[in-house]
DNA sequence: TCTTAATAGATGTATATACACTATTATTTA
DNA sequence: TAAATAATAGTGTATATACATCTATTAAGA
């Protein structure tokens, strides 16, 4: 009751929203300060990662896979299509255009692995085992909750 | 070992990153859609919230208060300010500028704040108590594991 | 078949994020 | 006090994010 007086705006240091984007901020930062040695951003890591392992995929189907907005993937694409790390070939559905990682972006990702895992490894070790585990799980329920 | 084989490019569904930037990007749009009706984003609710408790505030607190670039928030201040929920004033230390909130924005806070409540109360029933109460518990963790 | 729907991708616009750098003012030190 | 250094905020540039809308192509329906 006094605590309401107290809060007249209630507990800001409760939205879920606001912890998720600092966390996310602190994270990002960390992983990118890690891959700078390779050119690579973090945000990058994930495309490149998915196109060298499900092949070449139409842009829709990779952001459904990376939980991301088709418009947004396809302007995050640029950046890695002028540093020839992907390229966009035609699809037999002359809608579609599919991404295909190129002998380039191959060697980046390879660069670019165990400066990854190293971050990771960090972000474990910061966190503990036991913590990073519940997290990483926590994070799947959460994006998993969407209306879809 | 086989498994080695079979993910050459390690576990990138284990990406601490990408997790939290899932997770992320989910609950922005939950937010944002919650907030559309009275025209703040949730990224702008933090600010609004903070000027609102802590007084004016100069940047690089709020900055530091909210866990973002000082530049960044300078930025994100621009569309609060056109909008006139915030005025910058001039603080004793002539380098600083304060951000205050004005009467509009005392305003807007109060509309945004039962649309916020709401979201956050779906986010925690989708979740349940006590998932949500960890998960906030280890947001905060991975805050604060920043090297600062 | 012809018209209409749905689908795939890109663009316009706006905001979010952060590094490198600049300008201004305050503080410290020689 | 003058010069060097700290601190405060803003800009240039680049990427990330997403809604609304547009174009082109395919699929469905009359």
């Amino acid at each position: 009751m006094a605590e309401t007086k107290k809060n007249p705006t209630g507990g800001m240091h409760d939205c879920t929203n606001l912890a998720l984007r600092k966390a996310s901020r602190t994270i990002t930062q960390m992983y990118d300060q890690a891959l700078a040695p390779c050119g690579l951003k973090i945000t990058q890591f994930p495309i490149l990662v998915t196109a060298a392992r499900q092949g070449p995929l139409p842009v829709a189907r990779m952001a459904e896979e990376l939980v991301m907005d088709r418009t947004t993937l396809s302007r995050n694409l640029k950046p890695l299509v002028r540093e020839s790390w992907v390229e966009m070939i035609p699809g037999k559905d002359q809608r579609e255009r599919l991404i295909k990682i190129t002998d380039q972006g191959k060697e980046v990702l390879d660069a670019a692995l165990p400066l990854w895992r190293q971050a990771q490894t960090d972000v474990h070790t910061a966190l503990g085992d036991t913590v990073w585990q519940r997290l990483m799980n926590d994070l799947n329920k959460v994006t998993e909750s969407a209306p879809i």
